[in-house]
DNA sequence: GGGAAAACCGGACTCTCGGTACAGTAAAAA
DNA sequence: TTTTTACTGTACCGAGAGTCCGGTTTTCCC
């Protein structure tokens, strides 16, 4: 696997999602404007829709390259962590540290979750991008449900709980997190709900 | 306590806030417009800025609104519970219950938090609404974060855990919960990841 | 180095939105 | 009845949003 280089284009159009990325997440997508993006991109409007139909288009590809980058994160966090520990349940502790740690490396705090903000304004987007936003959390619930599989065959959860809404809580308690350290400027809060979680999958499985 | 009755216009204040909250849910701030609301609401323009100074101030109205109703709520919530037990711990838990059966039913699922849909967009906001944001948040957590210190005087904690990040984590899976029921169009969700986290409270602080 | 495709530029056009100003009026409260 | 309260009506403005088209430069590939 080796890495392309990006033409000219490729270049440009992420140049222009990564400020579209950073404008939406704080204020919104209704209000980031096209015109911000392009004077800060160094282009003209012309140049803005000849990468993208219009601005619901710019909502897809944004929404489209988050979902992959958090694919290709969590795929590393799983790698890492499976490469510690090959028990299923102490390989799970050990990717929700790292993800605890990854978080709290972030300098500014976590910029903020792209679905979790065009659920605020969903109505905004067209069928599609909505469907891709529910795509996305399913996508994440199979992941985490299949670890959590393979964990109940070895360690009989402590309650009788129903492993989707154990998964769900992955995503709930990041979403949740995020929103909580942004309205308190405090990134630490984030990776101390992560580890919370931790707490309570080691309770579930391993007991005090 | 009793009720006074509404003024006419207050009536209509409410009613520009009911239509605005429903609105801001599910289109965001900016893109909900003030003539939608006015022609929603029959009246004129001259009658909506007869009640808001701009559109800032209807803003802090309906996230004023929203902090006080949540306010009432919870106290409701928590003096049933408390009728029903004496118990710290075991108040809290039934607190937690009944948390998710008022959740249940709710026949369109939550609405949405406008402390949530605002933090996505705070730039937009002035900085006295954002710090209204930031002063809910920390009310909450007061409010359980007590709570939490009566229970561990009788029920000490089979895990070492921060109690600010415990108190912490009722807002998170709140908004966590929203996120995903409103992603995936199921309302069910929401309720699930309370009792999940009632789940949590039970095995950290009785055991299994 | 030449031709084709990719990557943009310039500018114009239409719409809506937030906000202002101000004069007048119906209805409710005192 | 008088005085607030709660609006209506009209007219206006500047800013910015999204869109479209015809042209021009830049880059890539042979």
């Amino acid at each position: 696997m080796h890495i392309q280089p990006l033409t000219k284009g490729e270049q440009t159009r992420h140049r222009i999602l990564d400020l579209a990325e950073k404008a939406i997440l704080q204020k919104g997508f209704a209000s980031t404007s096209i015109e911000e993006l392009i004077a800060a991109a160094g282009i003209t409007k012309s140049g803005f829709f000849y990468h993208f139909r219009d601005k619901n288009d710019l909502a897809r590809a944004l929404l489209a390259r988050y979902l992959e980058r958090d694919e290709v994160i969590f795929n590393d966090l799983f790698a890492r962590a499976d490469a510690l520990h090959e028990d299923p349940l102490h390989g799970f502790l050990v990717f929700l540290k790292l993800l605890a740690d990854l978080m709290s490396d972030l300098p500014n705090g976590h910029p903020g979750c792209v679905v979790a903000s065009y659920c605020y304004q969903d109505q905004l987007f067209s069928r599609d991008v909505r469907e891709m936003t529910a795509e996305g959390v399913r996508i994440w619930r199979a992941r985490f449900r299949q670890r959590l599989d393979r964990i109940v065959e070895k360690y009989p959860p402590k309650l009788d709980v129903d492993l989707d809404t154990v998964a769900h809580m992955v995503a709930v308690v990041i979403d949740g997190g995020i929103i909580l350290s942004k309205n308190l400027s405090e990134p630490r809060y984030l990776p101390q709900q992560v580890l919370m979680f931790r707490n309570f999958i080691r309770l579930l499985f391993l007991g005090p």
